[in-house]
DNA sequence: GTCTATAAGACGATAGAC
DNA sequence: GTCTATCGTCTTATAGAC
């Protein structure tokens, strides 16, 4: 269905691209090899090859569906007309975002590597640029800009291994918390 | 003086270590070669040998100073019997770092590869295991440690390409401004 | 669908000429 | 202090057996 498959029925190719997710947090993309991504996943480099046709596939497969994700997080904000209930739309949903997948928003909004697949992709650069220009809103003065970026680096928070022992929920409540703050908005209803 | 220089005057090691901190930079510590590396700084891959005995020597060259200047913020805040002033100290002290060389933060708070190297020399941990209890402070809740590692995150905002056009001092003080509201900190003196 | 075997080149690092 | 030339290893990627 996806256009980045190249062939294989999923469970290999499954435990292919965690084993990437889990060395990209690692090592970092660029740090990391084929023949470490074949060892993690219990096959050879060559078995690997069958799946993905390049390294490159590999990134894009780890970082597609996280950015569709991202995707629907944008519609739903958009789709919005009051500019303070959009904005917690987005924050809210950005944090699930990273909680849902702890590893992979550490890779997905701080690895150089992933950035320049991104931004070799217009697809792809495209749900970042449109998620930016929403989160800045209709008034880009350099103190929403600076709060806008510095919320945005923050999410990687959520997959600090100093925080590894709090349990998702209450990492969740208190980023949402901090970052309401961050940005200087009110909570929308109940508060904390 | 430095343990970690091998050989060289300054010129030559200077300009390998600008180098080495760009392309860390734009495609991490661990996607970057000796041959990247040497070609940006205008010598053979043997020009750079003669300098720095092994990659993770340049590595180190890069990180030692950064960590320094963090250490003594460190030490400053230290010397603080207050809590409050102390934390300002630090938030201060941090963001000053990394206003002061915008991309030698994003690699120093953000690559996996810095990040093992750090891990690997005890001296350097502590630094940042220092300043980081130092954040968190004698109440160490859920609430609290969520925000540090959130500031700790956004500081990542001050080498935020989209960010470029501002200048230096414009980003220092809102993000200053920004991270004090993070962390539900009053302004010490004078306000915004 | 997974394997062995291998190609062609980049990697970190060294030796020795100048 | 910088060079060329080279080492052995590891890299991405392919071909073809099973």
């Amino acid at each position: 269905m996806t256009s980045t498959a190249t062939r294989g029925t999923g469970a290999a190719r499954q435990r292919i691209i965690d084993a990437a997710v889990a060395l990209f947090f690692e090592q970092g993309a660029g740090g990391t090899s084929l023949q470490m991504i074949a060892d993690r996943s219990d096959m050879t480099k060559a078995a690997v090859y069958y799946h993905f046709q390049a390294k490159e596939d590999i990134l894009l497969a780890v970082i597609t569906p996280a950015l569709e994700g991202v995707a629907q997080v944008a519609e739903a904000a958009a789709a919005t007309r009051s500019r303070s209930a959009s904005l917690d739309i987005l924050i809210t949903g950005l944090i699930d975002q990273v909680i849902e997948n702890r590893r992979l928003g550490a890779v997905l909004w701080a690895d150089p590597t992933i950035a320049q697949v991104v931004v070799s992709h217009p697809m792809l650069q495209d749900v970042g640029i449109r998620i930016h220009r929403q989160l800045i809103g209709p008034n880009p003065d350099p103190a929403t800009r600076v709060r806008v970026s510095m919320f945005g680096a923050s999410l990687k928070a959520a997959s600090d291994p100093a925080l590894a022992d709090l349990d998702a929920d209450t990492v969740r409540q208190q980023m949402l918390d901090a970052a309401r703050r961050l940005l200087g908005l009110r909570p929308p209803r109940s508060a904390t």
